[in-house]
DNA sequence: GAACATCCATAGCCCGAGGCTATGACAGAA
DNA sequence: TTCTGTCATAGCCTCGGGCTATGGATGTTC
């Protein structure tokens, strides 16, 4: 009878790359699966909406008319989401700041002075989101605000200012055969297993890798959605990982060591916020992240939170 | 993530009945399970969409801001089945019937070859449907017109044709204390155990209660979603149910006697369709449905099909 | 032409979501 | 007080939606 948008989105998807395989990777669940939900809901509207004939996917016409509708009515239910966590952020007057690693940097109390100034009746929520999500929250309305690593979705949906620009570290467990060495160049660590964010992390998953300083692909022995669980996995020997300067510095654990590594380009960390979203808190929250890098020196600012 | 449609209708039913127990009713489902998926649907969007005091339910700002986007959902959704119904019955050429008890009264091999005649490539296709759902089909867009018994909700949504008008009759197990009468009033069958169409079948079933000849609603031991079953409940002596002369001449059991009941208001058969549709092929069917019986003494039509 | 790769379908398994009944807590009416 | 009506909670069961493994059909390659 009724639809799971979920299942009008599976059915976008493979419309637009007429292919289950293609479709189901981009949406991170297997072929079969995929197929299974799509003839589920073709046998809900008792009508074929692909033809498939052994090499190839077409719309049929039926899933033309479905089409349309079904992106509609995905669009309708976003907006929907947004609007209910906007009202819902006007009232109560909190901005939910989204972040993946930890945040550190010394910014959580300048900013927090600040907003008590310019706006004190707002109040500041923390919610940590997994690397999983390119949009750190912010796409499906979780967030109002993130403080997270550059790339983001360049899709113009979102905005934001850089905010601290950090060289790349590696995690190595304490045995590992580099551990001795003060800093390591990158070609010497390239061919180790690697610790990656999800596959979903697109991008952001490949900046963590470094692909673009490789010939062939980085070998992923494991992923994790965390930091918690990248330093589980590096001090259990899995693998090792690449981090930002400073979180090597506030993230000490015995049984894993920290290590510069050249011939990296910077990471960069940035304020990110929907493009959309002109609310004034949230151009104070920006600002004030902008600002209190300005009048900190770069060792001054490593303050945990 | 994501939100099934059902939800968004449910959380409607509790905004329009600023009750969930009556809300729940109207839906057909229990209360608690009503109460539970509002629970998640407020969880998934982290926010409240009522104010529940003990004694009253009202909409919070947030769930205000999602009704609007609620109802559009699924109002697109429903023009979604619809047109992709009427992509597929346009194309294949078949007209989908609905119909509840058997049709019979000569109008199948009548309106066939009235088809045949002015529609050539046009086929019928037909579809049993419950008696749960009132508009035997046509509001969920499974079929495209319906032979059915009045009433149907009579909301602009549908339009009707009467086909044929015939008195109501009894059926009653072969030991029944009434079963020798060759007519029985309704008055002596009032306070009997009656087996009735489903809640959801709603003026249908009190029509056929025949609540509108009642001082006290009728005494309702079982339900059933078809004649056959309704048929064997009757034969098992769990209650009785009233049905139109016609039925009551074609479906002849051993087990079963069928007699008129005196005092009732006839009961109306119609060829119904929905406003909106316009499309030649119903038109045709529908006047094939009301022409036929024009052409035929009541006596006459009554072949089973 | 044979071997291989690719793609969609099927089968079988597992877990969680969504349904139910029974019951509890609380407010207003009798 | 007691009864009634309303919403919440708990416990149970079934089915839907996820997975892996595998099969069959069709191009592609050597």
């Amino acid at each position: 009878m009724d639809v799971h948008v979920r299942d009008l989105r599976y059915f976008v998807a493979v419309a637009e790359e007429l292919s289950f395989t293609r479709a189901a990777s981009r949406l991170f669940i297997s072929q079969p699966t995929l197929s299974k939900q799509i003839r589920q809901l073709e046998s809900s509207l008792r009508t074929a909406l692909f033809e498939r004939d052994r090499r190839s996917v077409v719309l049929t016409p039926a899933g033309r008319a479905l089409l349309t509708h079904a992106s509609a009515i995905i669009g309708r239910w976003e907006d929907a989401r947004r609007d209910v966590a906007d009202v819902v952020a006007r009232q109560d007057m909190v901005l939910t700041v989204g972040f993946q690693n930890r945040i550190g940097r010394g910014l959580i109390p300048s900013v927090t002075a600040r907003m008590g100034v310019e706006l004190p009746d707002w109040r500041l929520k923390f919610r940590q989101v997994s690397w999983g999500d390119p949009s750190a929250g912010l796409a499906g309305g979780e967030v109002d605000v993130a403080v997270t690593w550059l790339p983001v979705p360049d899709t113009g949906e979102f905005t934001w200012k850089v905010v601290s620009t950090e060289e790349r570290w590696v995690a190595l467990p304490v045995g590992h055969a580099l551990a001795g060495r003060t800093a390591i160049p990158f070609s010497e660590l390239a061919s180790e297993p690697f610790i990656a964010h999800p596959p979903s992390a697109g991008a952001l998953r490949d900046f963590w890798l470094a692909e673009d300083h490789r010939r062939t692909p980085a070998r992923v022995v494991a992923e994790a959605e965390n930091p918690d669980e990248s330093f589980e996995l590096v001090a259990a020997g899995v693998g090792i990982v690449l981090l930002p300067a400073e979180n090597a510095e506030v993230s000490q654990r015995a049984d894993v060591v920290h290590r510069p590594v050249l011939g990296l380009s910077p990471s960069r960390l940035a304020v990110v916020w929907r493009t959309k979203d002109r609310r004034e808190a949230v151009h104070v929250f920006a600002e004030s992240c902008a600002r209190c890098l300005c009048y900190l020196p770069d060792g001054a600012s490593s303050v945990p939170i």
